[in-house]
DNA sequence: GAAGGCATGTAATCCGTTACATGATTAC
DNA sequence: GTAATCATGTAACGGATTACATGCCTTC
């Protein structure tokens, strides 16, 4: 399962408990693989059990205790094995484009207000990755460039250029739209 | 369900087959929304159940009979009521860039292997929109312009914008692993 | 005679989403 | 007092993937 990987991948970064690895999912990894909750903790249980990850009860003051887990060597392993694999492209799953694409049945104006909506979704991303760019940045100036992975920032970036592509494409087809290019002319 | 808005859309389209609807999946709607024909099927029983759809036994001479659906008004309704509704951002799900988040825990050969052949992947990908796009200019040269929605074609436009960005990511990562740039200089 | 296209389905399993559930602490 | 954050879980349902299953016709 990928989102086994995922959280494999998230303790190889540190030893993290359900909670921490939900907070970075929200934040980082998300942008390529998002999970709830839920599904989180049941798959952390799972592992455990498979000698994947190891658990740890930590007391906290002032706070609910916490489980935080580490990665086996075994998960360790797993987690490379799984990286050498060979790639494979995702399948898009896209609501916003699906609506589009059925666009001809309904008017105008719902295409309208569809792209609008659509294009302040895309920049509230945007920002999203700016703002983890911007803590990068900062990081790496107060001296602390091992806490930067360069490959998770080379991914935020692919973000970046995905939504800016989805932006290009929002305004531009709000222009053909005004223009009236999308509608037969007959 | 998200699929079976996907599946009264392509009715909308014209009445079709399971097998017809997943031929065009295959070309053109899976850039989007994609689907396996096991579910199709199952989709297609449901919809006419509730009155979404109606089925047509076909008759042919030297191939097995088909099941044509149509969309009933009720499912037209469905259909528009949907498309009406606000739009959502997808999540993300790419099993490429979740491996190479986590990139950090393998050798520069990995890397660079899984960079070649996703370009690889991502070209095959642009071919097939640009076979797609091609058909559609045929049928306007050919005077088919009813054939041809504006809407479809623009959202594989975005497919293509989504395709070349991943292009343009890839080479820069490969540029940027030869220089050294994605490793710690210490 | 083998492969591939046409055509439709069922079943098992797994995965994800949503809702439900609890409870302490802190800040407004 | 009420909302938010910290923290962890279970259960139900529904959807997606994969494998299994069949059978005819055409092309090489």
């Amino acid at each position: 399962m990928s989102l086994t990987h995922a959280l494999r991948g998230c303790l190889a970064i540190r030893p993290s408990s359900g909670y921490d690895i939900k907070k970075l999912f929200d934040r980082t990894v998300g942008l390529v693989w998002n999970a709830d909750h839920s599904q989180i903790y049941v798959q952390l249980h799972r592992m455990e059990q498979q000698g994947l990850i190891r658990k740890e009860s930590v007391v906290q003051e002032g706070k609910p205790n916490k489980n935080v887990y580490t990665l086996t060597e075994r998960g360790l392993k797993e987690l490379r094995r799984w990286l050498c694999e060979p790639p494979e492209l995702p399948d898009r799953k896209d609501l916003f484009m699906l609506r589009f694409f059925l666009f001809d049945q309904v008017e105008d104006s719902v295409v309208r207000e569809h792209l609008i909506e659509g294009r302040r979704l895309v920049r509230q991303r945007l920002d999203g990755i700016e703002r983890e760019e911007a803590r990068a940045t900062q990081l790496l100036r107060d001296g602390h460039p091992e806490k930067v992975s360069q490959f998770r920032l080379r991914a935020a970036a692919m973000g970046k250029y995905y939504y800016q592509a989805y932006l290009q494409w929002i305004d531009e087809t709000l222009t053909m739209l005004e223009r009236g290019e999308l509608r037969p002319s007959t």
